[in-house]
DNA sequence: TAATTTCATATTGTATACAATATTGCCCTG
DNA sequence: CAGGGCAATATTGTATACAATATGAAATTA
């Protein structure tokens, strides 16, 4: 117990910015840092989220933190049980299909959206995003690069315009980063770099049709990079997983 | 001051079946109150929503009051400014259009689904709903119209069985009905019965075209009864209007 | 009198304390 | 030794207390 509780603490620190003072929002930025470790797949799904437990990794009361796990567990990054606690979302595979319908509904629109209205300087935000991308990837970090390429789907919703179907996205692609922890099929290369430059591309020539058509090939693509089949939740822990058949 | 505070309390309270004990989640209960008060136009969009007077009117401290704040702030039903407090939002004339653009991107296709999974019983929720509507027209019950219209539409979405899909709809109706309270012209008659009662037939019949496509003309309809020209936001006070030059 | 500063009040943000529930480990029984 | 209950512990749910900020009104000055 406490031993997973050092490990926790060390995942969430590692990479965090966090600075004592809390001029604005601690709310806020507790539930950022725990998104991003979710994102980067540093925080497994299923991993228990103890409220004291991250209170004092962020040096915030137990207020601060419920508030910021209620947040997360709307956008179902996060599940709350009543009495139980939070943990990280474990998106079965219906769930897990219903998200990608979701967004190949959503995405291939905004795309064209997208490209009727990017700016040169849109254009370049979104190459640095593969450019970044290519560098996580380059140096090995999987967590970095899945972040980050969700993070490119999100720009071209920005860019779009349109603030209600942005949310959406994003939402989707919050959970979309746990279809992909527990559903990635490893055999699959990460093929997004090469898609995500033509779809830049396509925005950037102004070509709806190309946008649309591309964007929702790639979302195909990621869809059948996954293995849905049903399979008894990966547990977190040893515990669990001796309990699966009781549950 | 109080006085307001004595109306808010008496509007609150009116159609609250809330039991004293509180056997289950009390921030539901809270969230639920106050959405459905929303849903029925008798909270205006701007009005201040206190936490102490809240939790006065339902006996419950300001920590489940905030918490059913935040859980309404995120689905855009209320607005929280740091250190000023929740409003009952009031959406934009260009956020109450993309309302409605992203609900003509997600109903039809819902709509579609619907047709193809309605079960018996399913049919039968929606006549229900239907008549309960026709009701509360006919007993000059505006606001619980115009949430049982909105109902319908999510009925719509459960039915097609797709809860990632559902959930985004939820949340578009939800400001549907604060686009309503806003932008609505008088003028316009509430035509929705119709509609609704062409959709059902469509769905009984397992007629997935037109049921998508009258579930399209259904909302172009709807856009159509709003007047969305830009106008100074209706301020819900005096002092609030007599400011609107300053702000 | 109009504008502005200042101070008292009210409201929100955060932390802590207490209550209710769940979890865990022990002991007892068979 | 296995199983079940029971008590001790830990964790969450809710209420309250304190701190920070905003609001509103009186008082002062031009």
């Amino acid at each position: 117990m406490h031993l997973a509780s050092v490990i926790l603490k060390e995942t969430l620190m590692s990479a965090l910015p966090i600075s004592t003072a809390k001029p604005q929002d601690a709310t806020q930025k507790v539930a950022d840092a725990l998104a991003l470790a979710i994102h980067e797949h540093r925080l497994a799904p299923g991993t228990k989220l103890g409220e004291d437990e991250i209170g004092e990794i962020y040096n915030v009361s137990r207020t601060v933190v419920r508030a910021a796990l209620q947040s997360l567990a709307h956008i179902q990054l996060v599940e709350i049980q009543r009495n139980k606690g939070a943990f990280v979302a474990k998106p079965t595979p219906r769930e897990a299909r219903e998200v990608f319908e979701a967004r190949a509904l959503l995405e291939p629109r905004t795309a064209r959206s997208a490209a009727s209205r990017a700016t040169p300087s849109d254009i370049e935000s979104l190459k640095d995003h593969i450019t970044q991308e290519h560098l996580a990837l380059d140096a090995g970090d999987n967590g970095r690069a899945i972040n980050l390429s969700g993070r490119f789907h999100i720009e071209i919703a920005r860019i779009a315009d349109q603030d209600t179907i942005s949310r959406f996205i994003e939402t989707l692609i919050a959970r979309s980063s746990l279809v992909i922890a527990l559903y990635w099929r490893r055999e699959s290369a990460l093929c997004e770099s090469h898609a995500h430059h033509a779809l830049v591309q396509s925005i950037a020539d102004g070509d709806e049709q190309n946008a649309e058509e591309l964007m929702r090939s790639h979302l195909v693509d990621l869809n059948s990079a996954l293995d849905l089949r049903d399979r008894p939740v990966r547990a977190q822990n040893l515990r669990e997983l001796l309990r699966a058949t009781g549950e």
